[in-house]
DNA sequence: CTGGCTTTGTGAACGTGTGCACGAGTGCCT
DNA sequence: AGGCACTCGTGCACACGTTCACAAAGCCAG
């Protein structure tokens, strides 16, 4: 077998880009606009041009010298290079506060990743009706991902329910996961983890505000804040 | 006065995954551990020894060597470090289906970001109650953030109005953003901004699900089970 | 007190990401 | 047709991040 050793491989930094670009890419072409120059998308993508064109040249050579891109055909490429060319189709674990609002969400689908089922394991939340989609048991996990051929799981469990969860959903066979839960996530190596941590974010503002507040004020008397023993 | 204090400058790599440490020495804490060795902590992190080291290092020299690190201490100067000493109230610009969900999600407040508001531009919104807290009308929002002395906000708006929603927060005097809208936001220099793109997430997942179907069709399911620990 | 064991803290090598600068095409205007 | 203005594609240097490897530092047993 010949693995991916000859294919392009994409940086990671650009492949987090690419999405970027591929929506204002999307609204523009909207406007009505069919090129758009390098400079012009970087400003839009709040990064620098040469940064852009770098980018982009990973794809191929698909700018025109003295001209631009083309919108349309740049869309197409990064949807080909992405693997937005047909709908991939995802599966919730947990349907409390979050799963709720993520089915709920229809920007999902929109954007080609439709929810093909949402599944729980609390009995009284079996039955009910999300975003158009019936809430099942996680017994029935396996045969939804199949069914539907899923290879996306999103985890929107309390945190201590997240390793069983990502445990359910490799088995079941799905190859990536986005976990929403504040836990480290241990599973085989084949399988693409992203997380999303809202604490963890809020921790790197908090940083930064204490980094400004620095030298000046010390401000809000009233905190909490434990005091640690030993 | 000198504004540029001889503080020393952690890399944002390190300041991305201390909250982690942090996290996770938490639950070390409560299970009754009081010292843990980096190794101990980078398996519990999935990340490597020499990089917690590292990062901790940062913070001074605070480990014993052939020791390892005392547990609560570590606590202490990584939320030092982060500005977690004292709670940073935040306000939501946005009561819709996700903003009720981060409303209605008590872990916010256990973490030290008290949610101080909710605000929305929708008539028919404000009054209603979301986890303990009532909607108020965005035009109460530079009230909101100064009474409650609020840094950092939450724009949890359509695409279309993050922009008004950051100018507004901005205006208000709010200087950090953490924004779920997938638009790239325009804001002075000095406001830190950071995004939550699940579309983005979702994308960065489709890559790698299409390079490895890159050679083959389908992946076979249960095909696996090499738990990774390291 | 010494020797052996453990683990930290960090210099150095290596890898990845960023941004400048400029040659190389391209289209337009005269 | 020729010159000119424009913009892409990329080599290169530098910054940042990761990992290795090991001396320094601490603990403990005897
Ligand atoms: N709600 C938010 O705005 C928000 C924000 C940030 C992070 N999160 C994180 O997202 C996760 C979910 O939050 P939430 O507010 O929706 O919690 P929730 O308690 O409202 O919902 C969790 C759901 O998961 C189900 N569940 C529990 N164990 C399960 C299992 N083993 N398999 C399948 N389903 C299971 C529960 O029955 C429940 O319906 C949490 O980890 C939380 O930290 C939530
Ligand atoms: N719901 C999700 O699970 C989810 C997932 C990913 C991303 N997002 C993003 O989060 C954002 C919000 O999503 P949602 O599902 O909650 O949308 P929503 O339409 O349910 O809620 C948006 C709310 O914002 C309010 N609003 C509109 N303009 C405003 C303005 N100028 N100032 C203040 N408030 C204003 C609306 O009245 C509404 O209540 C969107 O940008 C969406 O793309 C949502």
């Amino acid at each position: 077998m010949a693995p991916d050793r000859n294919r392009r491989r994409i940086p990671d930094a650009t492949v987090s880009r690419l999405p970027v670009y591929l929506r204002i890419l999307g609204e523009q072409a909207d406007l009505g606009v069919d090129s758009i120059s390098s400079e012009g998308l970087a400003e839009l993508a709040g990064v620098n041009a040469a940064k852009v064109r770098k980018d982009l040249s990973y794809l191929g050579s698909y700018g025109t010298r003295g001209v631009g891109y083309d919108v349309g055909y740049l869309v197409y490429q990064i949807r080909r290079e992405l693997g937005l060319t047909h709908d991939w189709p995802v599966v919730i674990v947990g349907a409390g506060n979050l799963g709720q609002a993520l089915a709920g969400y229809g920007g999902f689908g929109e954007r080609g990743f439709p929810v093909a089922g949402i599944v729980d394991i609390d009995e009284s939340k079996v039955g009910s009706v999300l975003g158009g989609t019936r809430v099942r048991h996680i017994d029935e996990l396996p045969q939804l991902v199949q069914t539907k051929r899923v290879n996306i799981g999103v985890i929107a469990t309390p945190a201590v329910a997240a390793q069983d969860a990502a445990d359910r959903l490799v088995k079941a066979g799905v190859t990536s996961i986005l976990n929403f839960a504040p836990v480290v996530l241990s599973v085989p190596r084949a399988i693409e983890v992203r997380k999303v941590d809202l604490a963890v974010e809020l921790q790197i503002l908090s940083y930064h505000e204490q980094r400004k507040a620095g030298g000046a004020i010390h401000a809000v008397p009233g905190a909490n804040g434990r005091p640690v023993s030993a």
